[in-house]
DNA sequence: AAAATTTGTCTATTGATATAGACAATTATA
DNA sequence: TATAATTGTCTATATCAATAGACAAATTTT
């Protein structure tokens, strides 16, 4: 039994490049290309099905469009894994438990932080006046190693002052705020949009150009009403779906 | 109505007369060409699908060397009854002789033979030892031009030494084993099963990706029982329905 | 018989597909 | 740091796919 699973046609009025890409995908999916992991150089998979290296190229092509593998150059191509990390968002929605059971580790990165005079759009919504100082603090939430969110945060820097070490240190929004006596927060609105990644997205999330970000800009209040908190996070939209949960 | 149940796509690696060819295919499955009648005009069709002419041609040309349609100068485009052989599975199954009023002409090609050892399966069913010299046939059986079946037949190598040559020759197993003594024979037992084609099959019984072959495992044997004949057989099951005949 | 209809053949042009080779750019490895 | 491995870009060439038009050949209709 020769055993050669589906052979390569020709002329058959489907080219060869998205035969090729067919059998990568079935590839994938019968496990033959574990994901995350590296596909066989081009060369090989050139050899593999017979065809001329130019010709896996377009098949690998039509598939990094379809957001189905990564390519980088000089390491190799990548298999994407296809389940997207699910982002509840709703009322209580916090990074660490909304990620609960999908991945063994997660965390906050602090990029960087700075205290500059607040925007109009940051004043209102932390409901300072504009001008006043407030902390801005750039993070990357990471699951398992793997980027999924970049994220600007506001405080007032009157209120938590000092807010970036507690951050830097804990990891957690959520752990922080706790050390400035706020036990519980609600998420107040959020806004949903989406964008290409921008040059910073592209760095942080670790994107390839022309990659989609999911954009939500909330802000959270404490029991009472009083605005904390004011974010705009981006979700590299090929990894992360954003749920909507009940109570907004 | 614009009713376009799946319109024609471009640059997806599928060819506009390959679309459309499978289009025409669906058409007839859903009963809106009908069978043995004529296909609506090259022009009708091309105005239809919104693609030249000569596309429609194309297409038609691929279903023509399907089997699925004649085309006849002057009259029209026929669309052909799908109507199966009926293979006679029985006590004195032969291949031209069960074909014998439904087809103008038959024979067996000889693609390959082989002398191996013999796998255990093929042992006990010619009651030779395992690994002993067993005659390997591939064969492929075609009736008026159209391949109607696909068999790996094995014989026992001291008592048939060079049948490869004399099947080559004849074209009929029944007429190559006259050759060795065996004036008549008998099916001892048959088991049928089903399952998509593999590339082999795909390639040599002319079948599009997906196709089902039915499949039969047999010995023949002769007279006085004893077994001269294994064979596995594909069968095309768009084209071949397999007839069970009384006597096992 | 003439006209209309329908498939068949031919030429021509354009863009997509596939192969081939060379070299650049990036990353990992010895 | 040099070398190897790997993806990216470029040029070139041949074939396939699709469109377009004209006319031939065969059949049916008028």
């Amino acid at each position: 039994m020769t055993g050669l699973a589906s052979s390569i046609e020709r002329r058959n009025g489907v080219s060869l490049w998205r035969q090729i890409a067919d059998r990568i995908l079935q590839g994938i999916a019968s496990g033959d290309f574990a994901e995350n992991a590296a596909l066989p150089p081009e060369v090989a998979l050139a050899e593999r099905y017979g065809v001329n290296r130019h010709t896996v190229r377009s098949a690998i092509a039509a598939l990094v469009q379809e957001g189905v593998l990564r390519a980088e150059q000089g390491r190799g191509t990548f298999v994407l894994s296809r389940k997207r990390l699910s982002y509840p968002i709703g009322a209580r929605t916090r990074f660490s438990t909304g990620l609960q059971g999908q991945t063994s580790e997660r965390h906050i990165a602090l990029l960087s932080s700075s205290t500059e005079p607040a925007s109009r759009r940051v004043a209102e919504a932390l409901g300072i006046a504009k001008g006043a100082a407030a902390i801005r603090l750039e993070t990357r939430g990471e699951a398992d190693g793997h980027a999924v969110s970049r994220a600007t945060t506001w405080f007032d820097a009157k209120r938590f002052a000092g807010i970036e070490a507690v951050m830097a240190e804990t990891g957690s929004i959520t752990a922080s705020l706790k050390r400035f006596g706020v036990n519980d927060y609600l998420r107040h609105s959020t806004v949903l949009s989406a964008r290409h990644a921008d040059a910073d997205d592209l760095a942080a999330l670790d994107l390839q150009p022309g990659a989609i970000v999911l954009v939500t800009v909330a802000v959270n209040v404490t029991l009472d009403g009083q605005p904390i908190q004011f974010a705009e996070s981006r979700f590299p939209a090929e990894r992360v779906e954003l749920k909507l949960s009940a109570g907004d």
